[in-house]
DNA sequence: TTGTAAGCGTTATCAC
DNA sequence: GTGATAACGCTTACAA
């Protein structure tokens, strides 16, 4: 900056005067710090600007696992409407670990981030951090899925309107016996999911035994050996609606493997609509939410309150679409149902 | 910082002596500063320590699209061993467009980043920009594919010896008719996997004709209607080597849909090992390497840099292991697949 | 309109 | 061993 105020013969006030239109510099001058600029490929400092100016243009984006299929896209979608308008991502994983998010959340703050975007871990709670953030004047949204007591910003799938559509579905397809595999229910997503999914039994009035609702983590594991159990109930469910595309996945394995076919002794329908469900065989139904659109509408949200939208905390919910594909069909006659569960029976 | 040393009764200078261990200060004062730290809670500004020091805790990470299935292992784990040595990664994605590289090259140099690490995009030329960091005292490592010219630090996978595995795994096999799908051949990962294969065709004297050498993107798409190329030949492969999984991908979409059977019909092998492959049907044979570990990998050859490590350019190659899933079975005999051959052609 | 200078939160070089 | 103090590259009153 030194060198360029010398170049153009100016003082060192003038060349940021023009660098940030911060007073109107006259025509000759004008000119010649911007080619000096050009001549000399100067970038501004961002770290010197960022001490300076009291923020810099990072965003902080925290998150469980990037290599998480789901995320990416939210990532994605954040870094391209920071991006577009001057910001930069700085990425950290929590592997849901939420004594790493903590670590992560306070180093943050000291690069003076423009703003925070966090999709929660596992029982985070981050009403304190937060607001240690909101007074520094830096903007916190959480995304996917909200830490307890959060007051904050928020951007969310409408979890519960995409289970029970998804529920109603399979039971308008005249399944009666629907089983769930859901995620942590300490999670509001997983929690949401299950809401919705309950929500459309009881309006049809179908019994829902316990042992219909099966708790595990959002993986594939968790939705094999979910699986395994219901399979084993007597009756065993003609459909299972999985917490999210991993544990369909899950499912889709066990099914296979019991000798079962999907979607004719069991439907399947996941939540995400990941890119992996249209190449599996039978390709999987699923809740279809973009995560591209959570990750733009959180930044795009960050950005308004940075450029003064002081209104009260905004939750916005993004629609789901129920994405039918070739995992779900009506069930088999009673009586051919029946067999089946008396053959399952004899093992 | 100035209120820890107003709270420890000591001056600003010892603070930081005590901070960065850059002066035996004597233990009465010394715990006194150490708690005063406790006490407020105290984090140093990454920003002001950069700004000093001329280099912060950043390291810069360049790739085409974190939404691509293979870049987020690498992402990962490069953040890890990042992370583990107190540095943290600031994500950029340039969507194969080098001009926008080249943006994210130039003002990433303004965080002073402690080290850069470049899946290049297509047909950059970054010998001036690395060159302008390298002056800077600032790392930079390539991996995955290399930018023309590169003479820096790089890691990629061992691509032709990968290739060649694959091909010669058909060929073992019985196949005479290989065909092969590379990605755009101005990457050096696609082209030397076709190298690799090239290799494998000639040490076993089959014969290659020019149109079973396909190129396209690193895509579904790019797969799929390639394959429909190659089916339409006479007479057609018998077994397809894609560039990579998404390629693969896309092969067996084309396979399938033209009422071919894989493996019976048509084999196929991909490259990655992307998780995708394990789920779709018949499950994809594949060139696995670790994204991860090239990750792991270039973060700690960029830590070494750091270190003092001056030696010349490396340039680390990692291993790959034929992983072999359900789509690769021995060819059809001699006769079935003329039979098959004369069928297509009435078409 | 333009220049001067203080200061952002650190580290590092010195005297003491 | 400890404490002033300059400097890192920039922005922003304020003075000229």
């Amino acid at each position: 900056m030194q060198e360029i105020a010398k170049l153009a013969g100016v003082s060192l006030g003038t060349v940021s005067h023009v660098l940030n239109n911060t007073a109107t510099v006259r025509e000759p001058r004008r000119t010649r710090v911007l080619q000096a600029i050009q001549a000399l490929g100067y970038q501004p400092s961002q770290l010197a600007r960022g001490l300076r100016r009291d923020h810099t243009n990072m965003i902080g984006m925290i998150i469980p696992d990037v290599t998480n299929p789901f995320f990416p896209a939210v990532v994605r979608g954040a870094e391209d409407v920071a991006f577009s308008s001057g910001y930069r991502l700085i990425l950290c994983n929590t592997d849901n670990d939420h004594s790493k998010e903590l670590i992560h959340l306070n180093e943050l703050r000291t690069y003076l981030p423009a703003g925070l975007i966090v999709i929660p871990s596992n029982f985070s709670d981050l009403t304190t951090q937060a607001e240690s953030y909101r007074q520094a004047g830096t903007g916190v949204v959480c995304i996917d899925r909200l830490p307890k007591n959060w007051s904050g910003d928020s951007v969310t799938a409408d979890n519960k309107a995409g289970a029970y559509n998804a529920t109603r579905h399979l039971i308008r397809l005249g399944h009666t016996r629907i089983a769930t595999i859901t995620g942590p229910l300490h999670l509001t997503n997983a929690k949401e999911r299950l809401e919705g999914f309950r929500r459309a039994m009881k309006e049809a009035k179908l019994p829902l035994a316990p042992e219909y609702i099966q708790e595990t983590r959002f993986d594939k594991q968790g939705g094999y050996s979910k699986t395994q159990v219901l399979l084993r109930l007597i009756p065993p469910p003609t459909a299972i609606f999985a917490g999210n595309d991993m544990i369909a996945l899950g499912v889709l394995l066990a099914v296979r493997e019991s000798g079962l076919r999907c979607p004719e002794d069991v439907s399947i329908i996941g939540f995400d609509d990941l890119d992996l469900g249209e190449t599996t065989n039978p390709s999987l139904s699923s809740v279809s939410q973009s995560g591209y659109q959570l990750g733009t509408t959180a930044a795009r949200l960050l950005l308004d309150r940075k450029e003064g939208d002081a209104s009260p905390a905004k939750h916005i919910v993004l629609e789901t679409v129920l994405k039918l594909r070739d995992s779900v069909a009506p069930p088999l006659s009673r009586e051919t149902s029946g067999t089946r569960a008396r053959r399952r029976n004899k093992e």
